[in-house]
DNA sequence: TATAGGATAGGCT
DNA sequence: GCCTATCCTATAG
């Protein structure tokens, strides 16, 4: 089930990664690398397998939509390569990766990890789950299984002095990248909804759920 | 296997 | 007051 990494130091992506590129080209690229957690003295890691670009201000799915910069979205705006957390629905974590120059709310989400290291911890965190996929396939799983929560908003990833959350480059090739539409629109998001800013590793069985082909014509008009 | 509903809290209108 | 970048369980087929 787990991807063969190749052997060698694997690197620590540096700050530049970040800032150096657009989100939506950053988030494709971030399929197929490393991120990895040092929480409570435990390590944790993961293959990053599914990421979604989110890009305000033009992006109605963004936070930042509009320019709406509240202590919320405020982390959205600093210069790429630090965390924002968010809570979804109460109840989920959902862990972000900042982009860009400071002024733009570039992000991108981390949907999902094939795990790599520290699986009984995360099993753990976890709770009892029905299968090994159930255990990092989707965003606030992700979340929970690597142990990031509020707590660790606005940490750098890059630091090479700051093993909490750090992301690598694996080394890893030879898989094919999917890009379709982002999960969990809604009518509300208007066209947004169909940008193809979802990217995920070709054939992974922990990507949360299969390609959305279209929605339903409904979600192209606000009532 | 597919679908429906509840949990749960904070941000924004 | 309504919506949300979700997850888990129960129930039906």
């Amino acid at each position: 089930m787990l991807i063969p990494i190749p052997s060698g130091p694997s690197s620590l992506l540096p700050k530049s990664f970040y800032t150096g590129n657009d989100v939506v080209n950053i988030a494709r690229s971030l399929v197929g690398k490393i991120i990895s957690t040092k929480i409570d003295g435990i390590h944790t890691s993961g293959i990053i397998v599914e990421t979604e670009a989110y890009r305000g201000p033009d992006d109605q799915a963004c936070h930042a939509k509009n320019d709406i910069r509240t202590p919320r979205t405020e982390v959205m705006y600093h210069e790429g390569g630090i965390l924002y957390v968010y809570i979804c629905y109460g109840v989920h974590p959902m862990v972000n990766i900042v982009t860009g120059e400071e002024g733009n709310p570039h992000v991108v989400l981390i949907r999902a990890i094939e795990p790599l290291t520290g699986i009984e911890t995360m099993s753990e965190r976890r709770g009892f789950y029905r299968n090994a996929v159930g255990l990092t396939s989707g965003p606030g799983k992700v979340a929970t299984a690597l142990g990031i929560h509020r707590v660790h908003q606005a940490k750098p990833v890059w630091n090479p002095s700051d093993a909490i959350v750090q992301l690598y480059d694996s080394g890893l090739s030879g898989f094919n990248i999917v890009e379709g539409y982002r999960v969990g629109m809604s009518k509300y998001t208007g066209p947004c909804a169909f940008r193809p800013w979802r990217f995920f590793m070709d054939k992974n069985p922990f990507v949360s759920r299969p390609l959305q082909v279209h929605y339903p014509d409904a979600w192209n008009a606000v009532d």
